[in-house]
DNA sequence: ACAGCCATGTAACTTGTTACATGATTTT
DNA sequence: AAAATCATGTAACAAGTTACATGGCTGT
């Protein structure tokens, strides 16, 4: 539901066609969160089925498929603004779930798996670290995206970190 | 991906049938996770599709559908608990989307829409503590995932506030 | 003329998801 | 016999994703 509202968002700014909403959605996020054309394209023709966009013909120049916001559209964009990312019921996390079979899986060393996720987490954050500090400070955009993942990824190293010492506790008192 | 691999796991253990594998998935996950059984059932077809599991004639009693898991599973489940999730091109987050859709929309005040995220944020925290502390404290599973979501949640607080704090700077600085 | 980019579009697929249908068994 | 539960399964959809096809325009 994120590239939907993202390119109705752009489109609530005037009206615009497919190319011009992928190199706008990239612009700050696009190192992070590219985006394939086909899919704005895919995109758009679901947001015209469902209302939220209409083909705008008067501003379409030569070959430019130019789309315009709806009123239904803008209200739903509104809507999505302030309704908080389904907190009934969270995405499954892969890693987690990762280290509960880990867990079950007999021949596998849940230690060992949590440590190798653990590096690679490091590695990943000090890549964000290293496209921050290559970056312009005033895109603000690509700061706040960059900053997300290192905040996101910090808090998967604590939880590992904190797994593992429950589980290492947890295998020397438990048998006891 | 995860729904698929964590059922493969469970099938390594050996034969199950679809509601046994619902219940097993669910139990420590379950308040966190829940599992809808249809999907189990649709799973278990694409997984046998793709070759990583087969229907158990033997073990089958009566009206349960008795699924084993082949080697290529096996192989499919440990190369899938080695593989780090996505590093590359990490998931789109809804919520920083929303942020920086919120700052292009010119109706609608970043700050407000930050703030009504992290209310919901903490009581989402304190639902999930509460949890915590209502589970026994020997069930390893749940509170792994609880912990997960606290940890999880308590990165997104402090993105927020950290956004939160930039944004005001910018705002402020931009201007003058 | 030809290479290369701009631009649109589509077909095919994945996982996740749920509402619903169906029938067998067990309980009351 | 009716109600509840166990158990399987299917049809239909969503969103995301990508490889590929097509054609127009531009520069050499």
């Amino acid at each position: 539901m994120s590239v939907r509202h993202a390119l109705l968002a752009l489109l609530s700014e005037g009206p615009k066609y497919g190319l011009q909403l992928r190199q706008e959605f990239e612009s700050g996020t696009g190192e992070v969160w590219p985006l394939n054309v086909g899919q704005v394209y895919t995109t758009l023709q679901r947001l015209e089925r469902d209302g939220y966009v209409a083909l705008d013909d008067d501003d379409a120049r030569g070959r430019q498929a130019v789309y315009q916001i709806t009123d239904s559209g803008r209200g739903e964009l509104v809507e999505w603004l302030h309704t908080p990312p389904a907190i009934d019921s969270p995405p499954r996390d892969e890693l987690v779930i990762k280290v509960l079979v880990a867990l079950r899986v007999p021949d596998v060393d849940v230690h060992d798996v949590i440590q190798a996720h653990r590096r690679r987490l490091i590695e990943s954050m000090q890549r964000y670290t290293q496209i921050k500090a290559n970056a312009d400070e005033e895109d603000v955009e690509l700061s706040l995206v960059v900053d997300a993942q290192i905040f996101r990824l910090e808090g998967v190293v604590r939880w590992l970190d904190a797994a593992d010492v429950r589980l290492k506790l947890s295998q020397q008192g438990g048998r006891v």
